[in-house]
DNA sequence: AGTAAGTGTAAAGTTAACCTTACACGAAAT
DNA sequence: ATTTCGTGTAAGGTTAACTTTACACTTACT
């Protein structure tokens, strides 16, 4: 699902296994995301909204994207 | 997770397996979420959030549960 | 009495969201 | 030149979010 978590992690002075450790998730993970292989679980979406201050919707962007 | 699934589908008037069908998934996975069984993916979390005009957060309490 | 509708739950299978390990690459610093 | 850091990606494993099928129970209706 295409998101923002690229831009809010950089925005954040972040590197991918630094988002991974605060969001408890491995790095590969946060690239996955990032790179659009895999959809985030409802709970990991819920900590990077949070960690970024946005809501789901913010970051991920369900209506421009495709189910999988 | 908790979550307000059964009082949102009653308030609409719609059985388990009329939920089901709206965001196409089985009947038995509308009763697992209600019944806190297991935690709706991201997409089904979005679309009951949006067959009922509510947020995600809304619908599901993050803070109040547990982590599974 | 019988039947239909709604719900609860269980078993077995599939799939995708993770994990760890590993390797390759480019950029930057020493 | 070589090391270090960040990233991209792939392989193989685990787990949980689903599926279908099936059965039991309650309530309501005829």
């Amino acid at each position: 699902m295409i998101n923002k978590v690229k831009e809010l992690r950089e925005l954040y002075g972040l590197t991918q296994g630094q988002l991974g450790e605060k969001v408890n998730v491995s790095r590969q993970a946060i690239n996955a995301i990032e790179k659009n292989k895999f959809d985030p679980s409802i709970w990991l979406a819920y900590d990077l909204a949070k960690l970024f201050n946005k809501s789901i919707k913010e970051i991920f962007d369900f209506e421009g994207s495709k189910r999988k």
